[in-house]
DNA sequence: TATGAATGAGAATTCATTCAT
DNA sequence: TATGAATGAATTCTCATTCAT
């Protein structure tokens, strides 16, 4: 059997133990995320995110009720993080077709950054969503980029710059897909191409085909 | 904790127990590829997988040396039977445009009716491609289709219908990303969206915008 | 878990599987002789002697009951093999402490020679001769040098040479003993003593003790 | 197959269970030292071990990491017990030959009165003392006795009593391979000689056999 | 708030042994 | 006589979770 405590590259440097409730939750929490990106929900392990916060296992159940209910806090925790980032894009202030490049560079950029993010919704849709819907009701997770992405959609419309009909969702979801699957896949199909995709030159490649795509699509001829 | 037993609704018929090696490898190794695309690899249960197929739990030990063996055997399995499906398409006989939509239909469609297929990639990528890698050298798990899209982009460059400078890998990534994602974070992005995105009339929808997309693009102007 | 199948290394040569009951037996018997001798009755693996006779190990349940049996036919064919040697000694034909002598070289050399013998003492020690009383009825386990080394021990006496008072069960005891305790727990006693007892050098101070050892002691003054 | 839960008789009385560290430890430790005296490593049960130590099982684990590890600690306690035993015998005090005496008096009784020290060995050597090598950087597992033995030997040397040239290893290894093989080898001897060894009567001829052999070699007559 | 000790239910894997041919 | 397929009962070890302080 695999070790997997040699991974624990991540623990963190042991900190004086200041009874500080809202710092062992953080601390807890972002132990749990790398944990559950690692080895998605079945395969994360109390006892690992136990040794990577430096902090009692039974402090874990102090905080959250159980496994669950830690990963649903974790899966929250990373959706306000990436809904916080989106909120700081400013694309109404861009012309359209910028406002579109500017969205697949982030996506891509932001999913390049937080590769947990994306483990970890591969967990959550391994399970059905059941954290989401549970989530979903107290938190505000879906992103309101989808109106801003129709008003920009339109906005290029009326100036004859896009092709019309294009509905946001589908295309946020595509802007999304085109990076997340990559990224996401990119061991299997390293191998499965013979080539390493993750490297800068592989990355730039990406990027601009990316754009090509999207936009190529988008603008009216 | 949730009883999956009852998820066994495609416990195979009890067979007469022929003793008939080639039929219970197969059979355990359809039962272990159901349990893993409903589980993954680290959720899934030997036991379960010995319930599924009617066979003692015993005997997938005595076929496969052990869980991850099972998994990888799962993982090639599932790799030849889509090679299989791609090399009917036939799609040297169509014009460009034709072929090129044909992959994007094939594509959504053998993601649509064989979803094991995704859960089972995503569970493969947790682990690194790590099984993957090991299968490389003894099967061909490669696509053939990229020397074959190579040409449709070439072919289609040369009558003047598509745009040049097409990295064939690029793109048959992004004919992938597109069915997958969509398919793969269905529940997670209903949730988001908050509208069912596998009615009848959203499948099609997201068919004809993804067909938009990639021939939007391809095509010149 | 080690991996102790690279320790077959006497697997025998894959011979032409000529239908040879006694044969067969045979083979058997030898693997599984190595078999308990490496792992004692408990650790040793049917799988195993199997692999090392290269013969099906179906047919090891055809010809011994089952392990307990098998084990149990190990022991008499060890127990017959070293009477078998004994008998050549022939040491009434010799002068008492020659006699006397040789039986102490016999019995290191033997120990030396038939390392399995000592484990497999040692395994049915363990189980409290069970096996061997079992087996006692059947066949004569007993040793004919009892008497004979009684005869000799009286010889010397009445020449003077030997003390008197000698039980030859208890020296007979003793003689297997030094051989035995230092060869089967070599490896125990060489990590304790910080020094290598198997190299050539300790193997004839050894005997050059044990001889004297006995000698000093049966040898009136 | 032989059931050997009825060998329990030994399980602990059920303790308060007081949440005590070192106790636990002991309790197992001591669970575990008859448990693999009786049936050998690969004979022992971890579920036995948790019966008689009144304990769960699970705690086994949580103190000791495997099998293997728990095997070696109980192997070091056993030794470390003889070790202390050994430190009373204050040899040193008396005369030469008495000094021998005493020490062969001890090492019988000694095994007799801790038969499982004897199948603790062996089980060590069964396995290649591969579990005294790990221990033995951590702990002195050696005899003080082999240099006290030295001394003894040249004092009795230079006042004419004993013959010189004996090397005190080969002696101390004498001494304990007449009473080791006796007592380890008792059940498959009793039933070769067809006597039982272990009667008071045979008890007290074996050790005056064992103190005239060892005096009448050490004795310069 | 924090923690070490303890546990029951499981989970992978092993093993001797039997079945069917 | 020989063998590959099949199995039930263990067996080691794991894991989430709770207890007691």
């Amino acid at each position: 059997m695999v070790n997997y405590s040699i991974m624990l590259t991540s623990r963190l440097p042991a900190q004086p133990k200041t009874r500080d409730a809202e710092r062992s939750r953080a601390v807890i929490l972002s132990a749990a995320l790398e944990e559950f990106a690692l080895f998605g929900l079945s395969g994360a392990r109390i006892d690992r995110i136990a040794e990577r916060s430096n902090l009692n296992k039974r402090l874990i159940y102090y905080y959250f009720a159980d496994k669950d209910q830690l990963f649903q806090a974790v899966l929250e925790a990373a959706y306000e993080k990436i809904r916080e980032s989106e909120k700081k894009l400013n694309l109404q202030a861009l012309q359209p077709s910028a406002a579109i490049r500017k969205l697949v560079e982030f996506t891509w950029t932001y999913y390049l950054e937080n590769p947990e993010f994306l483990t970890l919704l591969n967990s959550a849709n391994l399970h059905k969503a059941r954290h989401i819907e549970e989530s979903f009701n107290a938190r505000a997770l879906n992103s309101p980029l989808i109106e801003l992405l129709g008003e920009i959609l339109e906005k290029g419309r009326v100036s004859g710059e896009f092709r019309g009909g294009i509905d946001p969702v589908q295309l946020y979801v595509s802007i999304a897909a085109l990076s997340y699957f990559y990224l996401s896949n990119n061991s299997t199909l390293s191998v499965i191409f013979g080539r390493d995709l993750m490297t800068p030159k592989s990355q730039s490649e990406r990027l601009s085909h990316m754009c090509e795509l999207i936009l190529g699509y988008v603008l009216r001829n």
